[in-house]
DNA sequence: CTGGCTCGTTAACAATTTGATAATATAGAA
DNA sequence: TTCTATATTATCAAATTGTTAACGAGCCAG
């Protein structure tokens, strides 16, 4: 269902790209590499990776002018860039962010931080985010128990309930369509009626005991906020 | 058009809450500030800001503790959280990316590039958040809510009314001629009467209360400006 | 292995909302 | 005025969703 995280990082330091791959790939990314500027655009158009790590001082070109090149081009607008760099002057820092870098990374480079301040930045692209508990009005509700509790009475849902609640209250107020809440929830290579989506609302509607989801006619349904 | 940018800063230390607060106001925001966690607690729920400023180490509640709070509560999902500290551990650095902080930065703070670091973060936020909401005068249309809000009170529109008034919103000022509307709103394959427009129109007048609608006589709709 | 449970799904039907039209009234321009 | 375009209203058909019951799959305890 998901598609691997592709991550591009370009360094002319042999080992320091070893090391930083070797995290990566471990943390479950899908790695490329390239060993100067020229390479990194090269493997970027090949590869459309949805993040570039770049050291600034790179052979050929170095990492502000492929920052510069790729965000000149509309084909890497949603790709995050993170810029390393030995130096830890602020001039440089700034020109990095301003060039369209999305964050800056003074050496030497905790891989585990690397990681956290990558993930941090991929949660604030993709809409969908991991939240462990959420709570909104008297409700709560805990993806790592799988339950909810609303004014201190706990509410035991069933998955798929539990699943459609939970999408609904993740971006509580916006509307989801139909087609969005059966490919979420239901994945999008599975088929099911269209009065499956009603059943499971009326369930949690009746579990909960209050209405906190709103029918939004002809579009799909969203969670009152 | 162009609301100003609300930033709260929350850290104890009063000097530092005066150097930031004098940097970010020069640099164009809005600025609030708490000097403990309780108070930040407290005045991002009053003012909704758009960023907020972690110390780490306050009274009250400390900087985790309110990146918690606000991460649990989706008012603030679109709220980025910056983190300060003055310990340069990684332990704490992963452990407030992971609470939902969307930086992480390690005092002494340079103002400029503490400014270049919330820019490029806002830089990243802006698509998700904007274009989907028009607001003209007092009328607030918000298509990922599907709702419509007047001086504050909401109006539910049915999915054709909604979808004429957005299209007419979309582009205040500018008549759209009857076919247009047809071909936008009903499509180009759907046969209908002229009067349907004319109905679909009262209806959103008479929902709004207000007259937010000009007829061109033989000409079309348009939303006034 | 069996009976009893829950869960996910569907069908069938009820209830509701929406959208379109016709009929009539009104307003605006020549 | 007179003619035409639009506003208004009521009504009906169509689309959409709500509700209930039922069925089969899977799970668990005994």
């Amino acid at each position: 269902m998901e598609a691997p995280i592709k991550i591009l990082i370009a360094d002319d330091e042999a080992d320091i790209l070893e090391i930083i791959s070797f995290h990566l790939i471990k943390a479950g990314f899908e790695v490329i590499t390239a060993k100067d500027g020229s390479e990194a655009i090269e493997k970027a158009n090949q590869f459309s990776p949805d993040c570039i790590i770049l050291d600034i001082m790179m052979p050929k070109r170095n990492g502000f002018e492929v920052c510069e090149y790729l965000r000149g081009n509309p084909g890497f607008d949603k790709t995050l860039i993170v810029l390393l760099t030995a130096l830890n002057d602020e001039t440089s820092h700034i020109k990095g962010l301003e060039l369209g870098g999305d964050d800056f990374i003074t050496k030497p480079i905790s891989p585990k931080v690397l990681i956290s301040r990558i993930s941090a930045l991929f949660r604030r692209l993709q809409p969908s985010t991991g939240q462990k508990i959420i709570n909104i009005n008297d409700l709560s509700i805990d993806i790592a128990q799988y339950k909810t509790t609303l004014k201190g009475v706990t509410h035991v849902l069933a998955k798929k309930e539990f699943e459609l609640l939970y999408l609904l209250a993740a971006q509580a107020g916006r509307v989801f369509l139909r087609g969005e809440i059966l490919s979420q929830v239901w994945g999008n290579d599975v088929i099911v009626g269209d009065r499956t989506i009603d059943v499971h609302i009326r369930k949690i509607r009746a579990k909960l005991g209050i209405d906190c989801i709103t029918t939004v006619k002809g579009v799909g349904y969203k969670f009152d906020y």
